[in-house]
DNA sequence: CAATTACCGACCAGAGTGGTCAATTCACAT
DNA sequence: ATGTGAATTGACCACTCTGGTCGGTAATTG
């Protein structure tokens, strides 16, 4: 079975594994990411990890099945279970992202990291995956949007790109500025507020 | 004297070697970046490099020093020579980082590099300068800012931040988008025509 | 012409690479 | 307590690449 002595691992260990390799490789890219480097921050022997992948490549394949799968299940597919517009749907993805942030902190880096990765070594494995990914998750955010809250005197499409593109950069900013505080020393609610209040000034200015 | 090999070199054999160094370290960061990369992608020697500059670190500092002297003098001192509100001014540095661009391509991608920088082998002579640098930045322009023309339903530092936000993503988008096509194919006149459409809609929306 | 400077590239010791494997520890059934 | 198979260790391998050197050659200068 493919993977059999990883899965068998507690979710624990398993979660340490997958965040000190997800920080690797988002860090340096596939080619310049150490396997020595990820199982000192994991605390695990090489023997182990190679116990439980084949070989970088194929624990490279692995962490990308698996954050498409918890990107799908725990981020995509919630966003459409509300408003239909596209700040709110933006509203639900920062809580959902959030929760994500919790378990997994570098994640959402892994991926981004993954739109330009070039490694011919993995070239062929990752392109069409990380392009189905990618497509699935436009169609969840800005699929079937609902555009009759948009202000009439302006084309909704350039309006869409400005709100995403403010709103990626405003997330970005957020992930900096929380850095490597411990979860629990994260005030969410001030956060979220403070998200609120710029969704407040989106919709006053780009919706009727 | 400071550089005197280097800086009695000829004026496109230098950028050569210019850009080569900026590619390499902007895309690997100071530690991960390899001096026999530069040597090769600038076709010099090793030797010559390092008849040039003491140490790789030598040639570090040398960048910085000088991507701060480009900058200040071709962008940062020129933006102020328009209209005071934002947009002029983000107008105006587009024009700006296009004549840059076709210098250095990766000179701001090297800045941007310099800001999540963390070798400790340059950290104390680089943070200083980064410092400043982003200060006199900010100054030029976001200082003695024209807000008059802001719709008065808004906090305008919100407003100013979004703008802010997705126009710095925007440039992010055209930088892509140009990739690495030889500087004489770029349609500088349909980017730029693209990039008033967006700011028309801003001022639409968040001007009065 | 000699003298000086610019430049080349083979070479160095050292560090780091992905991956292996004999040896050890561990969990657990008897 | 003991035997057994699986989990785990870390020293080790052959190899690549590192920043930097240096004896030599080519070009320039007076």
């Amino acid at each position: 079975m493919l993977y059999e002595n990883f899965i068998g691992l507690k979710e624990e260990k398993r979660d340490v594994i997958i965040n000190a390799a997800l920080t690797e490789f988002a860090a340096k890219g596939y080619d310049l990411a150490s396997t020595n480097e990820i199982v000192k921050s994991a605390g695990i022997s090489k023997g182990a990890l190679f116990h439980y992948f084949a070989s970088k490549k194929d624990l490279f394949l692995f962490l990308c099945d698996y954050v498409f799968g918890v990107v799908s299940r725990e981020f995509y597919e919630q966003i459409g279970h509300c408003g239909g517009d596209l700040l709110s749907r933006y509203q639900r993805a920062a809580m959902l992202k959030g929760a994500v942030y919790q378990r997994y902190p570098r994640l959402f880096e892994f991926i981004k990291r993954l739109s330009i990765e070039k490694s011919p070594d993995i070239a062929a494995e990752l392109a069409q995956q990380l392009g189905k990914m990618m497509a699935y998750g436009y169609e969840n955010l800005l699929g079937n949007l609902d555009e009759s809250l948009f202000r009439t005197d302006i084309p909704i499409d350039k309006a869409r790109d400005l709100i995403v593109w403010a709103l990626e950069n405003y997330g970005a900013r957020s992930m900096e500025l929380i850095g490597d505080k411990r979860v629990e020393e994260i005030n969410m609610e001030a956060l979220n507020a403070d998200f609120g209040k710029y969704l407040d000034v989106l919709r006053k200015c780009f919706y009727k």
